[in-house]
RNA sequence: GGCCCGGUAGCUCAGCUGGAUAGAGCACCAGCCUUCUAAGCUGGGGGUCAUUGGUUCGAAUCCAAUCCGGGUCACCA
């Protein structure tokens, strides 16, 4: 357990002795960091029991301070300030707390359990490369799903790829017309590039003809449904879903052009997946479930035949959910899948890493699946996110103002590059060691950048400020990590020492405030890694690691590891860094982070 | 128009289950490398927390209204 959690179990059970009768209710019990102009640790907020109990703040604080400090044996002294009960903690806490935990690599992690969770991120669609807005969502579903396991949760990382539709036709169309055969391998472009190619093909030719059919005296919408490309585009959906033996190799090829292009940045960007669903085998699935939600009388048929659900008492509107000629719409196959993964895994809570314009067509389907009695119901979790926006708005596929994510990639690593050689402290490193380097530190800011925001705000995406290798950026953590171990070679001391490596250490002195502020930092890390999955939001990883890292710059700068006024501050000081490195290690190692031994 | 989300320093963001004088980073200014990596550290300027009213010992945080921005309300996915 934390402190701070001990200190509120405490003051919970001082209130019942030193007050028996009054009823207090544990909410009120507000427990903080003391802000760095008072001294103290830990401070209890006495305002909310004043009225409960009646008595003067300094009065109430003399008797919970002082019953504090008996019965706990946490605390060398409180005090008390205009309400604020501050307590100071006994430095043999701390010195306690590093000695058990300097070496432990799951510091933080929950105990294992049977909970079993299905994170589904990235989805694609196969007719385009991945763009940068791709990459929150990558970057967001792998660290969350990463999280949940560090929190003893088992943990399926889905992908459910969109390879089926009108969208991918377009691509298959331009290609049949104008690719001339082209390949990946005979052009040298990577697959989901070159399908993408064709896509861009297929919307100018598809203007163009539109434009013509304007021309010649057409009003524009009608121009839209009669353009030759577009009806080719439908007639090809039509064959494909006929079971077109021709249609459905060269869905297959193109289709597996793109699976080989998105491994490859998959790969490059360090995330994987459980399980791969295609939406070509789910597109069919829902419908069962709303036969038996028609005879369960919860759905209800029109007469041209379309099946509807009514969730006007939720407030919201009667939703479509198979047309009059009995084919599904998007959300009946969503319906289907839900299904389909409760049952694949027997899932307690299924979490969909899905973009905020999607928040109502994901409320609808939690509430059909309720009013249907699905058990898949209660575990659907929406991990909603902003988009990203380009300072000039939002990115436009049409306008071009998308901005790739393998060219992302490239450009982040050829900047750390840059910077590394500037830098000049790589000597002795080998080619292989220095291209590692340049991809963590590239690959690093990046996923930060991305990371550090709250999910659910949107973002600006300014490329300029993207690149910036110094503030609140994984490259300072990195920094601050290498440095740590620059300081552990020159001791000769392993990342993660044996167990006995301080047996002997005897604390006689006081730490000082920089040292106390990194104890006290990192022994909060649980409660952050609680956080950050109870709330679905791996930005306070980011954030935490920041200030850690903060804290070991200005405690570096302050005070002298290796010629430490003495061996018990030398000892103390190894662990205190050796724990800092390996928690900065473990946070960004959930978010796909790596923290370089060298920079 | 209905519903949802947001508005905090010049810019990008923390803080939001009410608690001490609202914090970081970038940018700007002034210092710090013969001492463990200066991709760093220390200090400084910069705020009507969109507006107004309410709740209370206490409001950036909760409630109401208003203004501004975005999303969504398809027999598209």
């Amino acid at each position: 357990m934390t402190l701070a959690a001990q200190i509120r179990m405490a003051t919970e059970d001082a209130l019942k002795h030193l007050y028996p009768g009054v009823e207090i209710p544990v909410s009120s019990i507000n427990v903080n960091q003391v802000k760095p102009e008072f001294t103290g640790d830990y401070t209890v907020v006495l305002f909310p029991f004043v009225k409960l109990l009646r008595q003067k703040p300094d009065e109430l604080g003399q008797q919970l301070g002082n019953y504090l400090v008996e019965k706990t044996g946490l605390f060398s002294g409180f005090e008390i300030v205009s309400g604020f009960l501050n307590l100071t903690v006994k430095d043999s806490y701390w010195i306690n707390f590093l000695l058990n935990q300097f070496n432990n690599p799951h510091y933080g992690e929950k105990p294992k359990h049977d909970r079993r969770i299905m994170v589904e991120y990235s989805s694609p669609n196969t007719n385009k490369p991945l763009h940068f807005g791709h990459l929150r969502n990558i970057f967001l579903g792998y660290g969350m799903a990463e999280i949940l396991k560090a929190n003893g949760n088992q943990v399926v990382k889905a992908n459910l790829i969109n390879d089926r539709g009108i969208h991918i036709c377009k691509s298959m169309i331009a290609w049949q017309r104008y690719a001339d055969g082209d390949t990946p391998e005979r052009t040298g472009v990577k697959g989901d590039h070159l399908v993408g190619e064709y896509y861009v093909k297929f919307n100018n030719a598809y203007k163009e003809e539109v434009q013509k059919l304007v021309a010649e005296g057409m009003d524009e919408a009608t121009a839209e449904k009669e353009a030759p490309i577009m009806k080719e585009a439908q007639e090809m959906l039509r064959q494909w879903e006929a079971g077109d033996h021709e249609t459905r190799s060269l869905w297959e090829m193109m289709n597996g052009w793109v699976y080989k292009g998105f491994d490859v940045s998959y790969r490059k960007l360090g995330v994987d997946f459980d399980k791969v669903y295609h939406e070509s085998d789910t597109y069919l699935l829902g419908k069962t479930i709303v036969e038996q939600g028609l005879q369960k009388g919860v759905l209800y048929k029109k007469e041209d035949g379309s099946v509807w659900v009514d969730l006007t008492d939720e407030g919201l509107d009667h939703k479509l959910l198979l047309r009059g000629d009995g084919t599904s719409v998007y959300i009946t196959q969503d319906l289907g899948t839900a299904k389909l993964k409760y049952n694949d895994y027997k899932l307690d809570q299924s979490v969909y890493v899905i973009g905020d314009e999607q928040n109502y067509h994901m409320q609808v389907l939690k509430l059909i699946l309720k009013k249907l009695a699905e058990p898949c119901a209660d575990g659907i979790y929406h991990l909603s996110y902003g988009m990203v926006e380009l300072p000039t708005g939002r990115m436009k596929s049409r306008e071009g103002t998308v901005v790739d994510a393998d060219d992302m990639v490239a450009e982040m690593i050829g900047l750390a590059q840059e910077q590394t050689e500037q830098a000049g402290k790589t000597e002795g490193c080998s080619q292989e060691e220095l291209e590692k380097l340049y991809e963590t530190i590239g690959l690093g800011a990046l996923k930060f950048y991305l990371l550090r925001v709250d999910p659910k705000k949107k973002m600006i995406f300014d490329p300029k400020e993207s690149i910036d290798l110094h503030g609140f950026t994984a490259t300072f953590i990195q920094y601050a990590h290498a440095r740590i171990c620059s300081i552990l070679r020159k001791e000769n001391m392993p990342l993660l020492p044996p167990n006995n490596k301080f047996q002997t250490f005897c604390c006689k002195e006081a730490i000082f405030p920089a040292e106390k502020k990194l104890v006290l930092t990192l022994e909060q890390y649980p409660e952050v890694l609680e956080s950050a999955a109870a709330e679905y939001n791996p930005s306070l990883l980011c954030n935490y690691s920041f200030l850690l890292a903060q804290l070991f710059n200005s405690f570096y700068d302050e005070h002298s590891i290796s010629k430490a006024e003495n061996e018990e501050k030398k000892e103390l000081r190894l662990m205190l860094i050796i724990m800092t490195a390996k928690t900065l290690r473990h946070a960004m190692h959930l978010l796909g982070i790596r923290l370089p031994e060298k920079m």
